[in-house]
RNA sequence: GCGCCCGUAGCUCAAUCGGACAGAGCACUGGGCUUCGGACCCAGGGGUUGGGGGUUCGAAUCCUCCCGGGCGCGCCA
C-alpha cells in the first residue's frame, strides 16, 4: 500500500530539516497492527546524517506535515523513531471501489519505460520428453514474462533448440541399436545413450514407415532422415507437454539456425575486430577474465570446430540484434558456472553488463509417502512432467513450482499435492475466489453489476479493514515480484490474503449478522464491493501464476 | 582445493532493497460445529533463525571464520 502524497510530504520535510537530496522515502506496512497502517524509518535513516537524535527528527517531520490533507487521521512517533500513520478509514475503503474499477486490470503498473524484454526457458536438448526439472523453469519463466508483462513490458517467450549438438548423434544412436533390436538383431545401447521407452517407439514408429529404407545400413542420408524425424516429433512432443502445462512460446530458435545464419563468424569477426581474441596451442581463446570471468574461454577448438560456447554468444547477440533490451535466461541450478562467462561475452560485446540475466532454479526432489521418486533420464525411468501433470493437474503443479523461491532446493510432496481440500495451499486459494462467487450466485447477483457508489461505512469490523489493507498492497508486491524476477512473492501473497479472506468468510458461519448477503440491504451493498475487490486480487494474483480461478470447485 | 547457491518450528517453506514481538501450512494438543459451499472452524504449545565474532539505534537479512548440504569447476553439451 502506497500514499504517493505522503512520500512526497515526507521528502520534502525532511529536505528542509538539511537531509540532503538523496532520499528514498519507504512507507511499509508494519506487521503488528498496533503500529499503525503504514510507517517509515526516515528519522532513523537522516539522523546519523544530521546527527540528531531520531526521536526529535520524528517529531518534527511530524510536525510539518499537513495531516487530514493526506488522509492521515492519527500519526506517532514511536519506538526507536518510527512514524506511524492510521490511515482515514474512509480513504481506505474508497480504494476498494477503485480496485473493483480497474478489475482485471488492478495490480498493473509500469515501473519504468516499457522495455522489450526476451525470457527464454526451459531450452531442452529434444532428445526425449520434458521432465520435472524443466517444468519448474517452465512455471517460473512463463511467471516472470506474465510479471513483466503485467508491470508495463513487451515480453517474448523463447525456447532455444540444441539441435546441433552431440546429444541428438547418440539419440540417432539409440534409436540405431533399438531398429536393430526390433530386427532381430543383438544390439546394446551405446555408451551414453539413451534408454528412454520413447526411444523403442520411434524406432518401431520408423520401422513401420520406412523399413523400406532402413531396414539395410544406415548411411548418411538415412542418418538424415531419421534426424529429421527425431527432431521434429521431440519438438512437437515437448511444445505439447508445454501446452498441457499452459505454457506457449512466441518463438521456437533452433542452434542450426545460428549456424546457417552467419552469426557465428560474425561474432567471431566483431570480437576479434575489438581485439578481444587470441591464438594459444592453436585455438582461439575470448578474454572474458576482461569482464570478470575467472579465465579465459575457447570458442575455436584446435581441430577448427566451434566450442558450444561460441554459438551460445552469438544466440544472444541475435537477441540484443532483434531490438531485446534484456535477456533473462531460466537455467537449471547444473549451469550456474556458465553464467559469468555468459555475461563477460555479452560485456565483450559492448552489450553491457545488465543486458543479460540468469535467473537459477534449483533442482527438484520429488516425494510420495516420505520416499524420493527417483528419475534418471540415463537409466530410462523418470518422472516426466506429463505423468506429474497427469496424476496432480497443472494447476497444482505450477502452484508448487512457484511457492518457493527459485534458489531454494524444493521437495515436490506428491502426497500434499494430491490432497484436495484446505490442506492444500493450491485449493485453499482457489477456494477463496469459488466462494466469493458462490456468494454472488446464491444471492443472484451478477457482479459485474454490483454496485460501486455507495456507502461503504458499513465495512467496520477489524477483519474487514485488515481485508482492505491486504487488498492494496497487492500492486507493490507485484512490481517487487518483477523486479526481483521472483513469482513466489505472488504465491505468499495469495496464500496470506486466503488465510485472510478465509477468515472473515467464516465469521459470517459463526455469526450471521456477519455474513454477505441477508443482511439490511446497505449493509449487503457494502460488503459485496470488499467481496468483489477481494476476487479481482485473487483472480489477477492467480492469473500471474498460470493458475485458473474457479466459478465452483 | 576453488567458486556459486542454500541452512529459519518435528516436516515443507515465508519474512516488504536492515526494521518494531521471525510468520503460514502439515503434524501435535484442547474445544466447537452441519454449510451465504463442511472439500470444516476456533484456540494452544512448539524457535538462541546451523555455530562463533563483527558492523548498526536495530541483523534471519550485511561482513568474517567454522560446521553441514546441493551444484559447478574440459579445446563436453
Amino acid at each position: 500500500m502506497q500514499l504517493p502524497e505522503l512520500a512526497r510530504a515526507l521528502e520534502r520535510a525532511a529536505q528542509a530539516l538539511g537531509a540532503g537530496d538523496e532520499l528514498e522515502v519507504r512507507l511499509e506496512r508494519p506487521k503488528d497492527v498496533g503500529h499503525g497502517d503504514l510507517a517509515t524509518n526516515l528519522a532513523m535513516l537522516i539522523a546519523g546524517r544530521l546527527g540528531r537524535v531520531p526521536r526529535e527528527l520524528a517529531e518534527e517531520l511530524l510536525g510539518a506535515l499537513d495531516l487530514p490533507a493526506l488522509h492521515i487521521e492519527h500519526a506517532e512517533v514511536a519506538g526507536p523513531g518510527f512514524l506511524n500513520f492510521r490511515i482515514s478509514r474512509d480513504y481506505l475503503r474508497d480504494q476498494l471501489r477503485e480496485i473493483c474499477r480497474a478489475d482485471q486490470d488492478y495490480g498493473r503498473s509500469s515501473w519504468g519505460v516499457g522495455h522489450l524484454f526476451n525470457v527464454e526457458f526451459v531450452s531442452a536438448n529434444p532428445t526425449g520428453p520434458l521432465h520435472v526439472g524443466h517444468g519448474r523453469g517452465a512455471a517460473v519463466g512463463d511467471a516472470i514474462a506474465r510479471l513483466l508483462e503485467f508491470t508495463g513490458h513487451k515480453v517474448q517467450r523463447e525456447f532455444y533448440v540444441n539441435d546441433a549438438g552431440a546429444q541428438i548423434d547418440k539419440l540417432i544412436d539409440s534409436v540405431h541399436a533399438r531398429y536393430r533390436q526390433l530386427q532381430g538383431h543383438e544390439e546394446s545401447i551405446p555408451e551414453g545413450g539413451y534408454h528412454g521407452v520413447y526411444v523403442t517407439e520411434l524406432a518401431s514408429q520408423l520401422r513401420a514407415e520406412q523399413s523400406n529404407r532402413l531396414d539395410g545400413e544406415w548411411g548418411s542420408p538415412e542418418r538424415q532422415l531419421v534426424r529429421r524425424y527425431t527432431l521434429q516429433r521431440m519438438q512437437d512432443e515437448q511444445r505439447e507437454d508445454m501446452r498441457a502445462f499452459r505454457v506457449e512460446f512466441d518463438e521456437f530458435r533452433t542452434e542450426s539456425s545460428v549456424y546457417e545464419s552467419g552469426q557465428i563468424e560474425a561474432t567471431l569477426a566483431e570480437l576479434q575486430a575489438r581485439g578481444l581474441i587470441y591464438q594459444r596451442e592453436g585455438a582461439q581463446w575470448l578474454r572474458t577474465t576482461t569482464f570478470g570471468d575467472d579465465k579465459d574461454r575457447v570458442l575455436v577448438k584446435s581441430d577448427g570446430s566451434c566450442t558450444y560456447f561460441l554459438p551460445d554468444i552469438a544466440y544472444h547477440r541475435d537477441k540484443a540484434q532483434r531490438g531485446f533490451e534484456v535477456a533473462i535466461d531460466v537455467w537449471g541450478a547444473d549451469h550456474h558456472g556458465y553464467v559469468p562467462r555468459m555475461k563477460a561475452a555479452m560485456d565483450a560485446l559492448g552489450l553491457g553488463r545488465d543486458f543479460f540475466e540468469a535467473v537459477i532454479v534449483q533442482l527438484v526432489r520429488v516425494e510420495r509417502s516420505g520416499e524420493e521418486v527417483k528419475f534418471s533420464k540415463r537409466a530410462g525411468e523418470f518422472v516426466t512432467l506429463t505423468d506429474l501433470i497427469e496424476e496432480v493437474g497443472t494447476d497444482v503443479t505450477r502452484y508448487f513450482f512457484l511457492e518457493r523461491g527459485p534458489q531454494q532446493q524444493m521437495v515436490f510432496d506428491l502426497d500434499l499435492a494430491k490432497e484436495r481440500s484446505e490442506k492444500n495451499p493450491v485449493y485453499k486459494v482457489q477456494y477463496a475466489h469459488a466462494r466469493l462467487r458462490s456468494v454472488y450466485r446464491r444471492g443472484g447477483i451478477d457482479p459485474t453489476q454490483i454496485e460501486l457508489d455507495i456507502d461503504l461505512s458499513p465495512l467496520v469490523q477489524p477483519e474487514a479493514l485488515e481485508l482492505t489493507k491486504t487488498l492494496l498492497d497487492f500492486p507493490d508486491t507485484v512490481a517487487a515480484a518483477a523486479r526481483s524476477r521472483e513469482p513466489h512473492r505472488v504465491t505468499a501473497y495469495l496464500d496470506g490474503l486466503a488465510n485472510q479472506l478465509n477468515s472473515w468468510y467464516h465469521m459470517g458461519t459463526r455469526n450471521h449478522a456477519l455474513r454477505v448477503l441477508g443482511q439490511e440491504e446497505h449493509v449487503t451493498k457494502a460488503r459485496l464491493v470488499l467481496a468483489r475487490a477481494a476476487e479481482v486480487v485473487v483472480r489477477n494474483g492467480l492469473w500471474l501464476l498460470g493458475i485458473e480461478a474457479p466459478e465452483r470447485m
